[in-house]
DNA sequence: AGATAAATTTAACGATCGTTTAGTTTTGTT
DNA sequence: AACAAAACTAAACGATCGTTAAATTTATCT
């Protein structure tokens, strides 16, 4: 390891707020949305170039490559999963919370960082290693998310059912926000997590609430304590 | 229109059963399974050519171009979609029995038919023309499922809800299911279906069912009729 | 069998792709 | 002000893309 290489973040604060040059965040968040856009192999260098108002060469002063900047933002977006589950299972008491926050905490966080909001396919794009990599985390989240399925049938919280088929509901449920959601729309980051997890956790609790929110941009109750919402303060 | 036009489909049955030329149920399933697995733009004509075991001009007496080989698959998809919905409305009595009829009818018809299996995006690459109609098509599917589920409110057999939330989760984990199934693995079309549907009506239903499939792969008595399952002979 | 049309191949086209090279401008440090 | 490092641009590379033109094979019908 030479010293040469752990250098500052590309983009360092810049004392004049206007946009010149390329910052690290810019460049992943705008890849994000482009590659969830039009796709990774419908998306070009000089798309990405041309919304960030530099010529394409310039980006391979901040990425290698093409391919390890869609590996780069797969690694946020499990990263993000990651810890939505570890905060899951420490915040909740039964399986049916768990999953509820597991919902939540993700889908606040995909929604509040454009950066973290793909998972969604394309791995024939990458390396052969980083795709076994990708693939491997994937599945072994998805596995996590069945187990927590599994503990809550145990602790009865969780109606019995196929926690392989419950798995893939949540799931897609989840990944689709990512193809709807708009960050200036009617509804916020908060607001979608706490209505879709409400749904999805209705699906599985043993003791269904009896009612669901009408219209979720509303603020709400909800059946058990989340993290309140940061953005919205009570008027 | 020419007497010459109306000619009788491509890859008439051939006398000998043996592959060679191409007919156009094959081009399509081929084209669709590709284009789900590796994108539109990730997959080239010479992908599709070579999966087909034919050089990629040959492939241009049966389509007028790539972009339109979308487009077809888009309609495909949406008339399935639109005919799941046409069913489900007509079978069903009540909003929740026609939800999970709905969802019943497009799972099985993207299951069982390879060719109808996308729906998923990539607008982008259409010509415009073909990208607004498939967008306002699937609005409108969008629209038609959010109804029904207003309609089930309405009739006592929904929970009131949000039920522009409400479609997004069903038709997250629909759409979610082309990403995971596998025609020859352990489920079939009829039981993914039944097991799906069984989950998604139970989140919404004014009266939830107490208890769910716990393997999907295992006939069993469902909450109200639906179609037998013909793959499956009683044993 | 011979005529005709459809189906397919070979070969090439311009365009665009991701990437690289070499040179220029900008920035930070002294 | 002088220097070095970093950021960026202009221009070009080979490869591959979708598509087309012309030639050739295959199938159908009389």
């Amino acid at each position: 390891m030479s010293t040469t290489q752990n250098k500052r973040p590309i983009g360092r604060p810049k004392a004049n707020g206007r946009s010149k040059g390329i910052n690290r965040k810019d460049l992943l968040e705008t890849a994000a949305r482009l590659f969830n856009d039009r796709g990774f192999h419908g998306t070009s260098i000089q798309d990405l170039a041309t919304r960030l108002g530099v010529t394409k060469a310039a980006l391979y002063h901040h990425v290698p490559n093409k391919q390890d900047l869609l590996y780069q933002l797969h690694m946020i977006s499990l990263d993000a999963a990651d810890k939505a589950t570890a905060q899951a299972i420490e915040e909740g008491r039964t399986g049916i919370e768990r999953l509820r926050l597991l919902v939540y905490h993700y889908l606040s966080a995909i929604c509040a960082s454009p950066t973290a909001c793909l998972i969604l396919l394309e791995d024939d794009a990458l390396r052969e290693d980083h795709a076994k990599e990708v693939i491997d985390r994937r599945r072994k989240l998805e596995y996590g998310l069945r187990e927590l399925i599994q503990s809550g049938v145990d602790d009865g919280s969780i109606i019995p059912c196929d926690t392989k088929a419950a798995t893939f509901v949540v799931v897609g449920a989840m990944n689709w926000v990512t193809k709807w959601y708009q960050p200036g729309g009617s509804w916020n980051a908060y607001q979608i997590a706490d209505g879709i997890s409400a749904i999805l956790a209705r699906s599985l609790a043993s003791n269904p609430v009896s009612s669901l929110p009408t219209d979720i941009s509303q603020p709400q109750l909800t059946p058990f304590a989340l993290p309140s919402d940061p953005t919205t303060p009570d008027s």
